[in-house]
DNA sequence: TTACAAGTTAAAGTTAACTTTAGGTCAAGC
DNA sequence: GCTTGACCTAAAGTTAACTTTAACTTGTAA
């Protein structure tokens, strides 16, 4: 048994986060003692590790605690949260891709900044063709101007 | 030359937002007509696809804002850009792993209602032990398990 | 017994990035 | 000449996820 100051330490989250998400009812599992004092256990550090997975797959506060509703339903809810979790994995992998775009102009920005560094100016390389540049930066430039790619518009 | 119409819907990005871009500074190639209306070119598309980047990466509107004012200084803040550049590649590169160990935690999650919902119940799933996993999905339970792992609270 | 460390609460405050509102200008088409 | 659509502004409103504040309790140590 933990308590809150102890968790706070052991997942690197302030002590009023805790709270907050123990007041939203994110925190199914917890107990308090006689003097109300909050007693926190292991499943504690893993709703706390399933909470920072479902906020970074995309989910707000309410719908994580829809989920560990769900959770404490018992068997009945299965299929509801497997199908959470399928849309959740879609939804990460595609932010993993869109970082990996933006990523992909970061790279390319950096190269370009050492070019221009290297020679003291912007000049050379700002008017540069992708034709010209080596292939590798030719393939972080590609991917990282897929998006509007000056298509006209249609209607 | 392009309305801000016909830039919102090149870039999706409602025309408000672009406005707000505008007047927090962030679109430094802009010019307006003698009835005051806003003209956009292909510098602005490219402004855009840079800052929808630079926020990916971590920076706040006030931050890109002050980028931007660095391009417009022209030659003498090359390596200021640079080194911009070289931290915000850090910081999406640890995004992107910190979202990898998430997708870890998501895919392992899916495997596990997958059993669960086979068997009917969570019953036997629940206290699996990961030796007795599936090679591949043992895998993705200890990467979304590195950190927190129950060491004791040192001090 | 007095101080302090760690816990508690309800309620108000913060922040960033938009978004909405209300009111106005202007050119084109009927 | 009047409506419509697309633009403009300043200012107020929104939202989520905390974070801070102020006041209180409780258990241990000096």
């Amino acid at each position: 048994m933990y308590t809150i100051g102890e968790v706070s330490k052991m997942v690197d989250l302030p002590i009023p986060t805790l709270r907050y998400y123990d007041n939203e009812g994110l925190l199914i599992d917890t107990v308090r003692d006689s003097a109300g004092i909050r007693k926190f256990n292991d499943k504690t550090l893993e709703s706390l590790r399933v909470i920072e997975c479902l906020k970074k797959s995309g989910l707000q506060i309410k719908e994580i605690k829809e989920f560990m509703n769900w959770c404490s339903l018992g068997d009945k809810t299965i299929s509801q949260r497997r199908e959470m979790f399928i849309r959740q994995k879609a939804h990460i992998e595609q932010e993993i891709k869109e970082l990996e775009d933006a990523l992909a102009l970061i790279k390319f920005k950096c190269w370009y900044y050492d070019e221009a560094l290297k020679e003291g100016s912007e000049k050379r390389v700002k008017k540069l063709d992708p034709h010209d540049m080596p292939e590798e930066i030719r393939l972080l430039f590609e991917q990282s101007h897929q998006q509007y790619k000056k298509k006209p518009i249609t209607k």
